[in-house]
DNA sequence: CCCTATCTTGAATGTACATTCAACAAAGGA
DNA sequence: TCCTTTGTTGAATGTACATTCAAGATAGGG
């Protein structure tokens, strides 16, 4: 017998971070087998092909992203106040992050849109699974009383995603931090 | 002599919805050969490159858009009502379109961003324009009183361009018609 | 200590791509 | 009419890619 040698999350968020940086298309198997220091074969061997590193990467990144989400709603008294904080993480990712400027999901479904279904409909219900996370926090939010202008948490999860979307790709056009942070606080005064 | 025999605009539309549909690096030469019924040398002649063709189709783009754009709010007497009469327009596209699910700019700029800085910088270019088109718009409906929320017209325009956005992203994970619509309304009633 | 099952290595394979170019066609001036 | 200039054609070129595979390495069981 014989072990496996690496550390698959170790080289789960190296493809991550180059699908990020270059998108499905424009990450060869080159950059892959440099980013995660393994041989062609021993990717293929592990995940199949290209396509099945790229969703094994994008469910390492949504099992990142969810710890993070939880961790920080966890314990939160003020859902408001920690939806605060999460849009100013983004902010920051958006002004300083090389890879973690793009969110994963966003990117590659709209670069895939109408090429390939498969991917598409996984990247579809990663991102439908991350807008009911949300539709969880504001339900706690309407129950707590914090948000008392009668829009569902379905609604305003909804309106919240398309925000974070939007901010997004807008910071691709402007990297001011003033009207990036501004942008956040408008979104949160638009659900609160 | 010679002149060349086919229609410069035509071939561009048939290019941006090549573009659209697959994205810059999956739309080959070959696809665009066959949409624009020229073969490689007389593109390669009129527009130099790959590059050049998507450039230039950029710049069709961005003409076809502010012809709409302009024809829509030039005679406006109402701001809001117009700029609802485009949102609605939006939603549309993403519904039932094909190619106009996506605008060319923010899709592009998406993929390429970080790989090709001469084609971030004319798109990022060309979505300022944009913006500062929506800032024209909006400080008329301040100057009107149509918006009385003491919020800049460029403020305002900003939210408006990160909604829109957002929205044909969502618009990606979700096809629903009426959660699609509310989200557009949403938008208005978070700049008026 | 050796044997075998498994993992690793990286060169080889075939394909698809962007781009070039030499041969051909047309059109207008001389 | 013919000649020159410009446009058109599409096969040929070299490159970069995803994928394969045979040879080598390693670890645990007998």
């Amino acid at each position: 017998m014989r072990t496996a040698e690496f550390d698959t999350e170790f080289v789960l968020r190296q493809a991550m971070a180059m699908f990020m940086l270059h998108g499905y298309a424009k990450t060869s198997m080159q950059k892959l087998t440099q980013a995660t220091h393994l041989h062609p074969g021993s990717l293929y061997a592990a995940f199949g092909s290209k396509k099945g590193i790229f969703l094994a990467a994008t469910e390492q990144y949504q099992t990142d992203r969810n710890t993070q989400f939880t961790a920080l709603f966890e314990h939160s008294s003020c859902i408001l106040e920690t939806l605060k904080q999460y849009l100013n993480i983004i902010v920051q990712e958006c002004i300083d992050g090389e890879a973690t400027k793009v969110c994963l999901l966003t990117k590659s479904i709209s670069e895939v849109e109408g090429n390939d279904p498969q991917i598409c409909h996984v990247l579809r219900t990663n991102l439908t699974a991350y807008e009911h996370a949300f539709a969880q926090q504001l339900q706690k939010a309407i129950d707590n009383k914090e948000i008392t202008n009668g829009r569902s948490a379905i609604e305003l999860a909804r309106f919240c995603v398309m925000g974070i979307y939007g901010l997004r790709t807008y910071a691709l056009t402007n990297q001011d931090p003033d009207a990036l942070n501004q942008l956040a606080n408008e979104l949160l005064a638009a659900i609160s």
